[in-house]
DNA sequence: TTTAGGG
DNA sequence: CCCTAAA
């Protein structure tokens, strides 16, 4: 059932067992278990535990309400717990009512799926299945069932699980509408809402793909991929979504049950349970999945629930707070994080932008925001190429940096610098599609990155070469004439949207290159002779041989000058510099950055721009400047 | 395009 | 250095 992208997790593994009710006294027991990145299964460790520990606090005292479950998303897609049925002998309690929180959590969970997918119904063949089962009476009869499981445990340190095949007739129950919506899941997610009792069987992993029409597979694929297809072939949906999700290329194409990662023959089903592969802890068996829930799709929004979130230990465990939380607060909340996740910062345009871009996915109800939003804090804080899942899946396609260019592997949607406008489907299709759907673009796309790679001669010629087909350049050296044809060929078979010039893609940053004691002095010079502001002129006549200086890159230095004078002067009277000295920088002479005093005060007080009439007097004193000894 | 200014 | 807004 698992999606695992990059580092996140699979979600359980458990023994096959078909016990229709709580009355099976088959001995279970949970462990807690951290599901790695790359899939291993690692003993939880004491915090992992203690984690959850006080999720057994609220457990009886305020079950999540529907209001709430918008919060119980957002842990449950962080960290899980997820039942694991084992051979372990002993178990304790308190974890397994953890466990049975869970349970409750999947629940509540499927609940908020179902009743957003009723809020943003685009689908007129959606039915509102949650109305069927006010959700009281699912926490309530969720309730029943923890007790009955805690008896079962306290007594036996055993615990029977209420694993249902989910080709069995717990699913039959459900009516033909909610069958639609369970089929939809035919992958990570938790389902079975219309029951009383939890359906695990999408929980444990376990998918028959083989019971699905054409339609439901290619429902399952969208949920699985994010994407619709039309594709009819049922043997080819099965073998995708399983592909999907198992991440393995070498499926069967019939008779595949999905397991723990594994696809299984069908029969199979019965099979060792891979017991060496799960750590024994000492008490009890839970396994903790970190990272890695991924809902299931109905109907275009499934992505908004889709909520993958890359945060380290302790971003994550402010998550287990239960607060509860109006929908909409809970957005003001998470708004409010993205905020200070980021670096403050002015609201400009771009940014109350892309912040109403957030309110007006709100307003459709389609709850993509959330995921939109998971997009920019992931992509901020760890790169993962699941967010071309995500970014697909909300139909918003993120731009990559420059690393994308070597291969798939490593593009890096790069959000902060996000292309703003319409998303770049084809793009992503593309990506999707892999090498063997456009290889020649591919191709190419390497070849450009290679190429473009070598730094040219300035040094900009990197980021130039990005920069010519959005922006008009006239300085161009061969290796950027080039970079500018093939790149406009990507662009426009790859991104087949029309590039605007304002489009620029911050691929690369522009080669660092120091200042030089000469480069200031010309700067200086050239604001005493020209005058500070008239930077394009400077440039022109002073820094002709200085391509890769810009007339900003001057602007830029002469506030830097200036700010070095307002600081560093007094503290070189002072005397002692704190700072330690850094050989490889030489210090800027106190001369120039003297004259860079005057020259900053007679020009901003002064009104009235007299620089010229000052250019002989500083020019004597640049040379004295050179010759103070400095370089 | 250039300049000014925040990040 | 980057990115924008404004001129």
């Amino acid at each position: 059932m698992e999606v695992d992208d990059s580092n996140g997790a699979l979600v359980n593994k458990s023994e096959g067992n078909d016990f229709e009710n709580k009355g099976s006294s088959d001995p279970v027991v949970y462990q807690l278990v951290r599901v790695e990145g790359d899939g291993t299964l690692v003993p939880a460790t004491e915090d992992d535990v203690l984690q959850f520990e006080h999720f057994l606090d609220d457990e009886k005292v305020d079950l999540p309400s529907i209001e709430d479950v918008g919060h119980v998303e957002e842990f449950f897609s962080n960290d899980c717990i997820l039942p694991e049925k084992s051979d372990l002998e002993d178990g304790c309690s308190k974890l397994r009512s953890i466990e049975i929180y869970t349970q409750k959590l999947g629940a509540d969970i499927e609940e908020n799926r179902i009743q957003s997918l009723d809020d943003s119904l685009s689908s007129p063949s959606r039915c509102g299945v949650a109305h069927g089962h006010p959700p009281d009476k699912v926490i309530t009869e969720q309730g029943d069932n923890n007790i009955a499981q805690q008896d079962n445990a306290s007594t036996e340190t055993t615990k029977s699980t209420v694993l249902n095949d989910c080709c069995s007739a717990e699913k039959d129950k459900a009516d033909a509408c909610s069958r639609h919506v369970d089929d939809t899941s035919t992958e990570p997610s938790v389902s079975g809402v219309n029951s009383s009792v939890p359906d695990f069987s999408i929980l444990r992993g376990e998918v028959c793909l083989d019971d699905l029409t054409i339609r439901e597979l290619q429902d399952a694929f969208r949920a699985t991929f994010g994407r619709q297809t039309t594709v009819k072939d049922k043997i080819w949906l099965k073998r995708r979504i399983i592909m999907g999700l198992a991440n393995s290329y070498d499926v069967p194409s019939s008779g595949c049950v999905v397991k723990d990662y594994k696809i299984v023959g069908k029969d199979a089903k019965q099979q060792i349970p891979n017991i060496g592969e799960i750590p024994k802890v000492g008490l009890q068996a839970v396994s903790l999945v970190r990272d890695q829930v991924m809902y299931p799709g109905n109907e275009g929004d499934s992505p908004s629930s889709s909520y993958y979130q890359s945060e380290d230990q302790q971003g994550s465990s402010k998550r287990f707070k239960r607060v509860p939380v109006h929908n909409g607060e809970l957005q003001g909340n998470l708004l409010a994080r993205q905020c200070t996740n980021k670096r403050a910062r002015k609201p400009t345009k771009r940014y109350i932008e892309e912040l109403s871009d957030i309110e007006v996915h709100d307003s459709t109800g389609k709850l993509s925001s959330p995921a939109k939003r998971t997009a920019h804090e992931e992509v901020l804080l760890k790169p993962r190429i699941s967010s071309f899942h995500e970014a697909e899946s909300l139909g918003t396609i993120y731009p990559t940096r420059k690393d994308t260019l070597g291969g798939f592997s490593v593009h890096v949607p790069y959000v902060s610098r996000m292309r703003r406008g319409r998303p770049r489907k084809d793009f992503i299709s593309f990506v999707d599609k892999g090498p063997s759907v456009k290889p020649n673009t591919n191709r190419v796309h390497t070849a450009i990155g290679m190429m473009l790679a070598e730094e040219g001669e300035d040094g900009n010629s990197i980021r130039k070469a990005y920069e010519v087909p959005l922006t008009v350049n006239s300085e161009t050296v061969h290796i950027e004439a080039v970079a500018r044809k093939e790149v406009q060929n990507l662009q426009t078979k790859v991104y087949s949207a029309p590039a605007k010039p304002k489009a620029k893609q911050g691929l690369t940053r522009k080669h660092h290159r120091a200042w030089t004691l000469c480069e200031v002095v010309k700067l200086v010079d050239g604001v005493a002779r020209y005058g500070a502001g008239k930077w394009s002129e400077i440039r022109k006549l002073s820094f002709s041989s200085y391509s890769y200086r810009t007339s900003v890159d001057l602007k830029d230095k002469w506030r830097n000058l200036i700010r070095a004078t307002q600081t560093q002067l007094p503290a070189q009277k002072d005397g002692g510099c704190p700072r330690k000295i850094n050989p490889s920088i030489i210090p800027i002479p106190p001369s120039i950055l003297l004259r860079v005093k005057e020259l900053n005060e007679l020009q901003s007080q002064g009104g009235s721009f007299t620089a010229p009439v000052k250019f002989p007097g500083q020019s004597s004193k640049v040379v004295q400047g050179k010759g103070s000894g400095f370089l």
